[in-house]
DNA sequence: GCCAACGTTGGC
DNA sequence: GCCAACGTTGGC
């Protein structure tokens, strides 16, 4: 359940805690390894390959229907992005931390996919640039299932997103995407829905 | 709304 | 450090 929210002015760091703060009793295990060396294992093959150490390309989850969570709408469709002043947010509420450690890697201005998840509809809406700022909708929504269609085939063929880490990496809400599988999706929208 | 799969917590 | 209980994710 990552969540965007309002950039508050400058006061990033003032912000409170949010969501990722709301267990009061323990600390944080994502805090800890805010000095990371190590990936976890699974961090580590989702890096891999990636080429170099990091990635240059993400996928970013979102909720687009209206859920209350705690008391509060976690909803944030890439509609409400595109409705923010510069068409930008701030990305919390993350609290795996192995997201979180993704969320740090990420450098200004790379590009992401804008994923719509735990909706009607799920899948790909549009591209947006990391600090999160709204790019542009995709000519066409990407369903998960033409995702996974590929995903199938390219298993067997050894296709580009043979390992892509939204079927490999369950659950992670803000992943990797290597530029072969970033190319290849954004080549599917200029495709006939398959 | 259901529930499988996965993650986290916390007692022992 | 184990693992049962609990919480979350997210497709269906």
């Amino acid at each position: 359940m990552p969540r965007l929210r309002k950039r508050l002015n400058g006061t990033a760091g003032q912000d409170k805690k949010g969501p990722a703060g709301k267990r009061t009793k323990t600390k944080n295990p994502g805090e800890a390894p805010a000095t990371v060396e190590r990936p976890s294992p699974r961090e580590t093959s989702a890096l891999k390959k990636c080429g170099d150490n990091v990635s240059s390309y993400w996928l970013m989850k979102s909720e687009p229907e209206s859920r209350l969570e705690k008391g509060v709408d976690v909803k944030f469709s890439i509609e409400d992005l595109k409705a923010e002043p510069k068409q930008t947010a701030c990305w919390d509420g993350v609290r795996n931390y192995q997201a979180r450690n993704f969320l740090r890697a990420m450098k200004l201005g790379q590009e992401a996919f804008f994923y719509h998840s735990n909706c009607k509809e799920p899948g790909i809406a549009g591209l947006v640039k990391v600090d999160v700022q709204f790019v542009r909708m995709l000519k066409r929504f990407i369903p998960l299932a033409e995702l996974r269609t590929h995903h199938q085939v390219h298993k067997a063929s050894g296709g580009p997103l043979q390992h892509m880490a939204l079927f490999t990496l369950q659950r992670l809400s803000v992943q990797p995407l290597t530029r072969e599988e970033f190319d290849f999706i954004l080549s599917l929208e200029e495709k006939e829905p398959s």
